[in-house]
DNA sequence: TATTATACTGTACATATATTCAGTATTTTT
DNA sequence: AAAAATACTGAATATATGTACAGTATAATA
């Protein structure tokens, strides 16, 4: 594939926005009034740039004739129905039925790594790394964390979402991104200390 | 619903088939010759029952202006390919165009609005919400937008994600969450200014 | 330096396409 | 029994739309 320019990224992005809101392809003026070209060759010469590079194809003399080719050739994502935990001081956040508030419908593949639930955030002790009240983390259940992971623990009865840091093999510590807020240093000895798993991804409703 | 007759079913499967092999939907005389009728009206009777009865809607004057309604009580949740559109210089206003060809899978009523894209952020003009850089925006197209609403506009030559405030008929306030950055002040008289849309979610993949 | 690709405006036109009108016939609903 | 819906053929037409041609200008490439 061809390196696209970005004003081809722009019409090929009008093509599938146009697509998603009509459920058909724009012709050559509706990319031009949505990208305010005053030519209709303006946007058929984007087209047969964008056919070349290979992103779209066009069938001749048709109307709305286009078609934007997937490069990736997926067989219908999966969807799954994903519960939404609260983030509740008492206890391990489990998946028992009474901690689950909702569930979100989302491809498996969503984020980078797969995952297994989505974690309503409490407090801010993230804030600086953009993690706000009510923010929904996306968690994959694991203990193979590595230093600077955002983390989801469990000390003791709590549980809180922090950086992590092993400082020997006996201590942790898990750092807020918070300045208003301390380390928390865990000693594995005396402590109750277990790790739920570890964020690969954010997501906030408006 | 109203109940569908034979034919009708046959006419908007063969719409269904005709999306799925060639990307648009069929003309009046694509479906004659898929279904072996020999009058375009014969097509054209069908699609308008099919629209009346609310399987269908048709765009008038609008070749292959066909789209089918989702019914969506369907096991699974339609999904569409969503684009990432990168030209956003947040902060103070640099003529950064980067672009980015992606697009993600992401069910239709993800956040609690309908979206047209996604925009990747630049800058860290509103990082006290929690919008970090390479965070992505779910933008909806639209100018109506209220007071206090994050909204994509564009100033001139350049796309930025702020805090919308009216101040006046002829005054417009973009305001940064971040104090490091100052409040963006328009004319409407005399600068060109221009409402892109509005924030409805976010989305971050560590 | 010459050439190609990009990025447009503007005009023009053949044809692809929606859509109306005029019929015929059968089935379903009122 | 009348009216409305279904299910077509066939012809006609206004317009929606692709697409070619003629320019201009700048950036990228060879």
């Amino acid at each position: 594939m061809k390196k696209i320019t970005s004003q081809q990224q722009r019409v090929l992005d009008c093509i599938q926005i146009y697509l998603n809101k009509t459920g058909f392809p724009p012709t050559r003026a509706d990319i031009c009034k949505e990208l305010g070209f005053k030519s209709p060759n303006s946007a058929e010469t984007h087209l047969r740039a964008l056919e070349k590079k290979g992103f779209i194809s066009i069938e001749s003399g048709t109307s709305r004739g286009i078609s934007i080719i997937n490069n990736d050739n997926k067989l219908t994502q999966a969807d799954n129905e994903y519960p939404v935990i609260g983030l509740v001081a008492a206890g391990s956040p489990t998946l028992a039925q009474e901690n689950i508030e909702q569930t979100i419908n989302c491809p498996n593949k969503f984020f980078d790594s797969d995952f297994d639930y989505f974690l309503k955030v409490k407090g801010l002790s993230m804030k600086d790394v953009g993690i706000m009240e009510d923010d929904l983390i996306a968690v994959k259940k694991t203990n193979e964390v590595r230093n600077g992971d955002i983390v989801i623990a469990r000390l003791e009865d709590e549980v809180t979402v922090k950086f992590f840091q092993r400082k020997s093999p006996k201590i942790v510590e898990l750092e807020p991104a918070n300045e208003d807020y301390e380390n928390i240093v865990v000693d594995l000895e005396y402590q109750d200390f277990h790790i739920e798993g570890k964020s690969v991804g954010l997501l906030r409703k408006n």
